[in-house]
DNA sequence: AATTAGATCAACCGCTTGTGG
DNA sequence: TCCACAAGCGGTTGATCTAAT
């Protein structure tokens, strides 16, 4: 869609647009938003009641100061995801993607600025490099941790920060900063998410590939993965202690997350299945 | 009280993606 | 496979608000 059609309103919507909008919208529901002009009288395009109606009106809209939580989640979101507001808006019940999007430009991104820009160049990269190459502490695991929903994670997922065990300097390196994978999931547990689509060699077992250098995909009924470019071979494991968290994960969108050095290392990830794990 | 600068956020725009014929 | 249309997304704009002078 292009500009607004001609004769269409702009600027700010009156109260009493709203109310046409909201009663056209609990009538017929949403959708064919071309036809809502048409059929309301309103002198707006399609589009701009499509925003209005998401940004503004629904109901489940929550309205009020981001809290900390939030803030937190939205900072750690936008680590792994970047400016995918509409994924990170996803994560957070009640948010718009554009009202996340305004609050990062307008408080987050010149918080972090500032943090980033405190630390000595060089300190950073020693930072980013340790912190990379640390092992993950693992939580212990409780009853409590049952109770409460909270998805803990166990040492399957350790060996994923291992570079390969045959590796070379060179792969090694490539495993740790060039490590880049795509993955949509529709609903598996935490559990087969780790066990198996990290498995490298399973992947080519479904697909029947052999070539190491070849960019792959395997799709099962559920799990669609893409994975390019990985050096990661987990075959020559002996012993996967099993993930201890039957929680679901459920996330129908598309997640692309690039793990380098300078968007996080895997424990950012686990610690954000972790958030998700706890919502769902 | 008036002016100005900066902050905020709703709305817009252009582009991309999805879908159906 | 191509095309047209609808929907979605993210960057940007500009009106309004607020704090500082």
């Amino acid at each position: 869609m292009g500009r607004s059609p001609e004769g269409a309103r702009r600027g700010a919507w009156t109260a009493e647009e709203d109310k046409i909008l909201s009663d056209y919208i609990n009538k017929h529901g949403e959708g064919k938003w071309r036809n809502v002009p048409k059929q309301t009288g309103l002198r707006r395009c399609g589009k701009a009641c499509r925003l209005r109606w998401f940004n503004y009106l629904r109901p489940d809209i929550k309205r009020g100061n981001i809290t900390p939580d939030e803030v937190d989640l939205i900072i750690r979101l936008h680590k792994l995801l970047g400016n995918r507001w509409s994924l990170i808006a996803g994560r957070l019940p009640g948010r718009t993607d554009n009202e996340i999007k305004n609050y990062w430009n307008t408080n987050l991104a010149k918080r972090e600025w500032r943090k980033e820009s405190s630390v000595c160049q060089n300190e950073k990269m020693e930072t980013a490099e340790a912190e990379f190459l640390q092992e993950p502490e693992l939580k212990p695991r409780t009853d409590q941790d049952y109770d409460s929903n909270v998805a803990i994670v166990g040492s399957s997922y350790a060996d994923l920060q291992q570079p390969p065990l045959n590796s070379t300097e060179e792969n090694e390196s490539n495993f740790l900063l060039d490590f880049d994978f795509d993955f949509e999931i529709g609903q598996i547990t935490f559990s087969e998410f780790m066990d198996e689509d990290f498995t490298k060699s399973q992947l080519f077992e479904m697909n029947g590939l052999t070539s190491e250098s070849a960019a792959f995909s395997s799709e099962t009924t559920d799990t669609q993965v893409n994975w390019n470019a990985c050096d990661f071979d987990k075959s020559s494991e002996t012993d996967t202690p099993a993930c201890s968290s039957e929680a679901l994960w459920s996330y129908s969108d598309c997640f692309d997350v690039t793990l380098d050095s300078e968007q996080g290392s895997w424990r950012d990830f686990i610690d954000l299945a972790e958030e998700c794990l706890i919502w769902d």
